[in-house]
RNA sequence: GCCAGAGUGGCGGAAUUGGCAGACGCGCUGGAUUCAAAAUCCAGUGGCCGCAAGGUCGUGUGGGUUCAAGUCCCACCUCUGGUACCA
């Protein structure tokens, strides 16, 4: 490939596309003249685009963060020449734990190597030529940004959710019941802690020994950590929750309203996890007599009709097992309930006798990580209590068991179990030999055997018709559903209820690289913590992290910041000792909120100006990864949703449309299996091939390589053959499978985004990034591909300028002269397309458009000054410093980037004759030339007399004649009757 | 297992949402230029049959709907994501 750099040297500099050299110039000058500054306030019709900021990690940038950017960029590029008034903006999420890990890697402090990170990562980003405005950087880990961080915290802490309103409240205006008012101001105290959408609780949580810390519940995949993958266990430990659940419901509604693709609202859907059955109480108020079924049935019968006059209490008392059912129409054929190993009623259920199989059984249970819980779901296991609830529906005793399959964090951690329409309630009871009774006639379905369900020896969770269920017989699933519900409710047995599988957010990590909780304990006189907890006030924020010399994690779960110098650790208020919170924030806090900040980074007062954010609010286009779908979109809407509850920002959501880039694979490399490596490492030997050993999922492969070490390459196209559908390595019988994986140190197959930029400049770099597919698809890297851009924008460089001169000087071929039809045919034609697919962010198809532009023109010994500069200000945004020095060049003084962008105008494109396909039959048998507008007769009859269409239709009869204006004519036509 | 998405030349990928399959790029072949090469320019390039004109087959597999299917319907195979006892 050619380089930018002559390897010869040449007497005279001939004006050749060198990126090198433009490219810092127009990045110069955009800095300089501050080109891309973003006005305060929108002026005219505002435009947010947004990108996921990066975390600077220590590798630098990598080549997918350009593809996502470049998206934006030329989009803002794009509108700000429409007029529109564009807010774009980068800054850097800087905390959290890959950051701290590289501290302590290369020994740095973290704020050190941190701020490295961050100059490398804006180096790399100014070199790419993105038009962010970059007075507006910011980083999370700056103090003038976590102060604001910390600030919504104190309003997270402030608020509670009012359920009647759905809406998050002052904690001021929190009623207070009476029985709490007169235990006085502790209890209220305490009461008003409980309602906080920032509180402190006991629950077990995932603490993972490797990284010191605990996750949340998202941080876990398989019971290891999403990052590094080490062991995660459960343990108690007193932590800080985020009440997201309260808000599960709105998050869910609100999807609907917003322009994300269906997948990613499907994850957040199903990980939000709705779902709606009822809540039933089953009567174990007689344990001491369960054996005596006379005295228990009598018990029975009067707690029911007690239950009939009181309802159905908010809290259910200690005489009922409540359990939450999602087919409330299955109540006949509960045959045993399961209530999980860490439900407060297993000691209270255990009869004498089963006390010690239960107590080793939750022992065992609580032992086992998320993981080995997961791994022995093929084996049911549990174990009975001994003790009986009753059934309210028909009075039947049902066996109450303790089993891990039930979760004590979903539902009310209690199950009632009916085996005939459960797949996990069956697998139970095949294993322990419990009955199953089938209670839902499926009737007539294919892949269900009708007869085995009724006997209860099939399950079967399809709806159907209810049997062996009292009064309820014959009732339709959702029929009898809708009546029990009703039923339920009457008896105040029971009620509807819904439920979410989003658990409260998990909000403390034990780590040092994160934002410090504004919140202080109280201490009493000897200095031990009263369980008075309160917010720094506002005007006291920032609480900056401390200098530590020790700031490692040791594998126990007491925060490094514990160790703080006393002055930081216990300040003194109002003549009242406090200890600081000593946890921090996880990496997510910082990400909840940048778009805010970005529209007023400066203000000192609050964290956002009132009027701005109403004038730039919403994002209205956010790209970045797919990996985010879940995590950061979920908790940033929280946190959005919480601030405009509270009245600090202006819209319900806040992102409006949202894209998600494709992953960038690394190039397609050869791999052989184990077996065929075992069998031919003396031909790869001689063939002098190395092999790269990979392990993903349990599956190995050999990576073929040439040379070794770092210096190794992957084979080249030619050394393979294809036979038979079958790829070989060249000259042998060793077949290779061709594989694109992510880019990954381990594979060698890592692209460096410093290296192509060096090559052949950012501009090629970027609109390969844009041409190699489909934005939002999945796809490989290709060398090839980049020279491929490369070479184009040589070519429209050469269009334009003399490369024979011995100055930068224009083509003689571009001149002040008008242009032909045919030119402002291509140039109207290539104006139509590319708008049209920057506006769908089809750039591949758009860079396709301006190639054929190109083509056109380079055979066009004549080239129209004013096309010329109009084609510059499309290839703009794409290329954006070559666009600027062709627009220089062309005569202007002045940045290209506010130039009008080019309007098609349609009367060019008329063209004098089309070409209309003549199928016979379907098939394509010839092409007529008419005029655009002929009528449908004659069309018929210039398709009739073609030349190559006639010896097809001869001696036949035509019986139908299709017709598609513009576009075909279709003839079917039959053999004539003999 | 379940839920999405995808499967098109040697390769990356296009195809007004049912209307000329393979735009554009890479690669390859031939030619021009060159002492030669690189670069550049021009032409060609899905398979098969044919000297050609042309024919014929072709969008993961098998069926179907239609004048017409890459696109719609049914069944299946493979890959990529998500999810995994949520009652």
């Amino acid at each position: 490939m050619s380089s930018p750099c002559p390897t010869k040297p040449k007497a005279i500099t001939m004006p050749r596309y060198n990126p090198a050299d433009v490219e810092p110039k127009w990045q110069r000058y955009w800095e300089q003249n501050e080109t891309f500054k973003a006005p305060e306030m929108p002026e005219g019709e505002k435009l947010y685009v947004l990108d996921m900021f990066p975390y600077p990690s220590g590798e630098g940038l990598h080549v997918g963060h350009p593809e996502g950017y470049t998206a934006t960029d030329i989009t803002c590029r794009f509108e700000r020449m429409r007029g529109k008034s564009v807010l774009h903006p980068m800054g850097f999420d800087a905390f959290g734990l890959p950051a701290e890990e590289y501290a302590i890697k290369t020994n740095t402090p973290p704020r050190i190597s941190t701020e490295k990170n961050i100059a490398t990562f804006t180096r790399q980003l100014k070199m790419l030529g993105f038009s962010y405005d970059w007075s507006r950087v910011l980083a999370t880990t700056d103090v003038d940004y976590f102060r604001w961080t910390q600030w919504i915290f104190t309003v997270l802490f402030d608020t509670w959710f009012d359920h009647d309103q759905q809406k998050g409240r002052p904690i001021s205006e929190l009623p207070i019941p009476d029985e709490v008012r007169a235990e006085g101001d502790t209890a209220i105290r305490h009461f008003q802690d409980d309602h906080r959408l920032a509180f402190q609780s006991d629950a077990l949580v995932n603490w993972c020994p490797k990284l010191g810390t605990v996750l949340a519940n998202e941080e876990v995949i398989d019971g290891k950590s999403e990052r590094g993958g080490y062991p995660v266990e459960r343990r108690p430990l007193r932590q800080w929750m985020l009440r997201i659940t309260e808000y599960a419901g709105r998050l869910e509604q609100d999807l609907e309203g917003l322009d994300w693709s269906d997948s990613i609202k499907r994850m957040q859907r199903e990980w939000i996890g709705r779902s709606s059955g009822a809540e039933v109480d089953f009567f174990i108020g007689a344990q001491s007599s369960a054996t005596d079924s006379d005295r228990a049935s009598t018990a029975f019968e009067s707690w029911k009709s007690d239950r009939a006059t009181s309802g159905f209490p908010r809290k259910p008392g200690d005489d009922v097992l409540r359990i939450y059912t999602t087919r409330p129409d299955t109540l006949f054929g509960a045959t045993y309930m399961v209530i999980a190993p860490e439900h407060p009623f297993v000691d209270r259920l255990t009869v004498a006798d089963q006390k010690s199989a239960v107590k080793s059984y939750c022992e065992q249970a609580a032992a086992k990580s998320d993981l080995d819980r997961t791994e022995l779901a093929k084996d049911k296991t549990g174990v009975f209590t001994g003790s009986y609830a009753i059934n309210p529906v028909n009075g039947e005793e049902v066996p109450i068991w303790v089993a891990d399959y039930v979760l004590i964090s979903y539902g009310t951690g209690a199950i009632m179990a009916v085996p005939a329409h459960d797949t996990r309630d069956f697998e139970f009871a095949q294993h322990f030999n419990i009955p199953v009774i089938a209670v839902v006639d499926p009737g007539e379905l294919e892949d269900v055997d009708r007869a085995a369900v009724l006997a209860g020896t099939e399950c079967c969770t399809e709806q159907g018709t209810a049997v062996n269920s009292g009064d309820y017989n014959g009732l339709t699933t959702a029929a009898f559903k809708q009546k029990i519900g009703n039923d339920l409710a009457t008896q105040g047995t029971g009620k509807r209820a819904t439920n979410y599988k989003l658990r409260d957010w998990l909000f403390s990590r034990q780590r040092f690289w994160g934002e410090p909780f504004p919140i202080l304990h109280e201490l009493d006189d000897a200095g031990n913590p009263t369980g008075m907890i309160r917010a720094v006030d506002p005007e006291d924020l920032p609480v900056d992290l401390p200098h530590l010399d020790d700031y490692k994690p040791h594998g126990k779960p007491e925060p490094p910041l514990g160790k703080s110098p006393d002055e930081w650790l216990y300040p003194v208020i109002d003549g009242k000792r406090y200890k600081r919170e000593t946890n921090t924030m996880p990496q997510w806090a910082g990400s909840c909120w940048y778009y805010l900040r970005f529209i007023d980074p400066k203000n000192g007062t609050a964290f956002v100006d009132r009027e701005k954010e109403r004038a730039w609010m919403p994002v209205d286009l956010y790209i970045g990864g797919a990996e985010h779908a879940v995590l950061h979109l979920l908790y940033s809407r929280f946190w959005h949703k919480v601030l405009f509850d509270r009245g600090y920002v202006s819209t319900a959501e806040p992102f409006q449309r949202l894209v998600n880039q494709g992953m960038i694979l690394g190039e397609p490399q050869y791999h052989i299996t184990p077996a065929v490596f075992e069998a031919n490492k003396d031909v790869l030997d001689k063939l002098k091939l190395n092999t790269l050993r990979v392990e993903s999922e349990d599956k190995v492969t050999y990576i073929l390589k040439n040379g070794s070490g770092d210096a190794s390459t992957d084979l080249s196209e030619d050394q393979t053959e294809k036979r038979q559908g079958q790829f070989y390595l060249a000259g042998t019988e060793i077949p290779l499978t061709t594989r694109a994986d992510k880019m990954s140190k381990s594979r060698g197959n890592v692209v460096n985004p410093d290296d192509i930029v060096r090559q052949h400049g950012a501009d090629s770099l970027r609109l390969y990034e844009m041409f190699m597919g489909a934005f939002e698809a999945t796809k490989p890297w290709s060398k090839s591909g980049v020279d491929g851009v490369w070479k184009f924008l040589n070519r429209a460089w050469r269009i334009i300028v003399d490369e024979n001169a011995e100055e930068l000087a224009l083509h003689a071929s571009v001149q002040e002269v008008a242009a032909t039809d045919e030119q402002l045919r291509v140039l109207h034609k290539t104006i139509k397309a590319v708008t049209k697919d920057i506006e769908t962010l089809g750039f591949n198809t758009a860079i396709s458009r301006l190639m054929e532009f190109v083509n056109f023109f380079t055979s066009q010994s004549v080239r129209p000054k004013a096309v010329m500069e109009q084609f510059v200000l499309l290839l703009s945004p794409f290329a954006p410093h070559l666009g600027e020095e062709l627009w220089e060049l062309l005569g202007h003084g002045t940045t290209l980037a506010y130039e009008p962008w080019p309007v098609c105008d349609e009367s060019y494109l008329v063209e004098s004759t089309i070409e209309i396909p003549v199928q016979v039959l379907g098939k394509l048998r010839g092409k007529v030339q008419v005029a655009p507008d002929i009528s449908k007769e004659d069309l018929i009859a210039a398709a009739k007399a073609d030349d190559k269409v006639q010896p097809w239709l001869e001696g036949k009869t035509i019986i139908k004649e299709i017709v598609v204006p513009g576009r075909l004519v279709n003839f079917v036509v039959k053999e004539p009757a003999n």
